[in-house]
DNA sequence: ATTTTTCTACGAAAATTTTCGTAGATAGTG
DNA sequence: CACTATCTACGAAAATTTTCGTAGAAAAAT
């Protein structure tokens, strides 16, 4: 049963991802090193190594990732896919801050935020591709 | 400054949006039967009166809603725009699930949810007007 | 070989969010 | 005029999430 990351542990899943296996010395180095290149409005502050640590355990207690010993260290991989989590997320972000419209939210992003011409033109083959498919 | 409602505080502001001003009776009896109908996957339970009660106080102090004295009841009014609002979160939202893609969540909410032709035909007619602008 | 660094495990403090019990005031009812 | 119901205010418990200090083992450095 997949349940919601929390918003720190999505942290180190946005991580994990993109780096595949790593330790947690890794991760907090990568957390911390974008925490700090980050533009968030409330950008949180460097985060402590066993902080990491606890968080990855606890990770690993959920089922949102494994790990395996290498030497005295551990590497953690995720074990939930990017695509399913997010579309986990995307679905409770839409009923709580959209009543369950996609396409009002389709539009606020579209409307708020600037997309390149090509990710417009991606957007529009998707649509089309949806609308052939009906 | 605008600051991201919790979700609990979100539920209530979407009955304010929709119904106006209204006493923490009203909120709450709305707010409870939304919940008995809700098909989510995990739905929180009733929420006792004072519940309701102590959370909007709670927005009051944050400046989230406002309130009128009606006699000796209060009837409260979000200050807040129901389209700021999903913006901040949903800005928010594309941080942290998507790391600033609108595009990618565009693409996901399409593929993933199916939207009828007359939403496709609004979102193709907003991805025009974009287009023109540019 | 001793010292320093680096790891895990664990427990618990701190911070945030959610819930509710209790008290006191006011309005409505019999 | 009691009596019951309903409201606000307030404090604090409960639940969740985040943070970190400490201890002990293992490796690396001096």
């Amino acid at each position: 049963m997949l349940s919601k990351p929390t918003d720190s542990e999505l942290e180190i899943l946005h991580i994990l991802w993109e780096h595949g296996a790593s330790t947690v010395r890794t991760v907090n180095d990568l957390l911390n090193e974008q925490r700090r290149s980050s533009l968030a409005a409330k950008p949180k502050e460097s985060a402590g190594y066993t902080t990491t640590l606890k968080l990855m355990q606890i990770m690993f207690e959920k089922g949102l990732v494994t790990r395996v010993e290498e030497g005295r260290t551990h590497a953690y991989t995720a074990t939930v896919l990017e695509s399913d989590t997010q579309d986990l997320l995307l679905q409770q972000f839409v009923d709580n801050a959209f009543k369950g419209s996609t396409a009002r939210l389709v539009m606020q992003a579209l409307g708020n935020h600037e997309a390149s011409s090509e990710e417009l033109d991606e957007i529009k083959a998707l649509i089309a591709k949806i609308e052939q498919g009906k």
